[in-house]
DNA sequence: CTACAGTCTGTATTGACTACAGACTCAAGA
DNA sequence: TCTTGAGTCTGTAGTCAATACAGACTGTAG
């Protein structure tokens, strides 16, 4: 009666498709310990449920949104322990806001270089080159 | 009298304080072929001098502006051959200025999700919290 | 029985560095 | 002259977050 109600199993290429993630990045978060090994058949095949669907798209969604991948263990400590607070993940989700505000700013920065240095090309076939000169000197 | 005008001999960690570059960095650029291999002591020593501190600030500087060091090569192809034209690197800067302003939106997206959903916290020390929630679901 | 698709493992590759071990060189001080 | 410490040399390994591949095994359909 064990598996009355049974689970939908899946292997992995069946997880890969459902969360839209590589097949080769499932046996890599698995490795590097952000997804717990599943159980296996006899003959070792990896065996999947909801469960693990829930897991990855998770883990999937946080490196969207930019978190690193010890980032994600820290919420995942979080979720497995069971004892986060809605301060603690705020905290640092805030953090991460900060280092992506960071990188909005660099990025911005550069951008007004390039187009401020690129709007001087003359887009003549003469070598003088504004862009050029501003890197080099 | 072939030195009688002698030019300034740098070495390696001259070179990299003077353009404030990693020291190993500049080894590996030379190994990739970015840097010219410098001429050599008898004891093996790299001996740089001025054009070394240019080539170098160059491709720090195009670094900092996010191109890649493929990119870099290309732009160096251009300086090196004498041959370059405006049109060409300006071509090439807006290339790379798209792709930056690509990055920036899609970190601004990350950025309104994670405000948006940090603002919901209610910074309280109950469990339900909706980071993870959007994480989750 | 034989294809063929799927899975397994470990390892190599990517990009742009950075770090390290172990040997060598150089200049200054005792 | 000897020693000490800093600088340099080489090759190699590690970083991050995957992705790719080789070679062996398994599972299933015809």
């Amino acid at each position: 009666m064990s598996d009355h109600v049974s689970v939908k199993r899946l292997q992995r290429a069946e997880l890969a498709r459902r969360t839209n993630c590589n097949l080769e990045t499932i046996r890599y978060y698995e490795k590097i310990g952000v997804m717990p090994a599943p159980p296996r058949t006899t003959t070792g095949y990896r065996v999947y449920d909801e469960s693990h669907v829930r897991r990855l798209r998770f883990i999937l969604r946080a490196r969207e949104l930019g978190f690193a991948i010890e980032e994600i263990r820290g919420l995942l400590r979080l979720v497995d322990g069971g004892t986060q607070t809605c301060a603690e993940v705020k905290a640092r989700t805030e953090d991460h806001l900060a280092d992506v505000r960071a990188k909005i700013a660099d990025l911005r920065r550069i951008e007004r270089v390039l187009a401020a240095t690129a709007s001087k090309c003359t887009g003549d076939e003469i070598p003088e080159c504004p862009v050029l000169e501003a890197l080099a000197s």
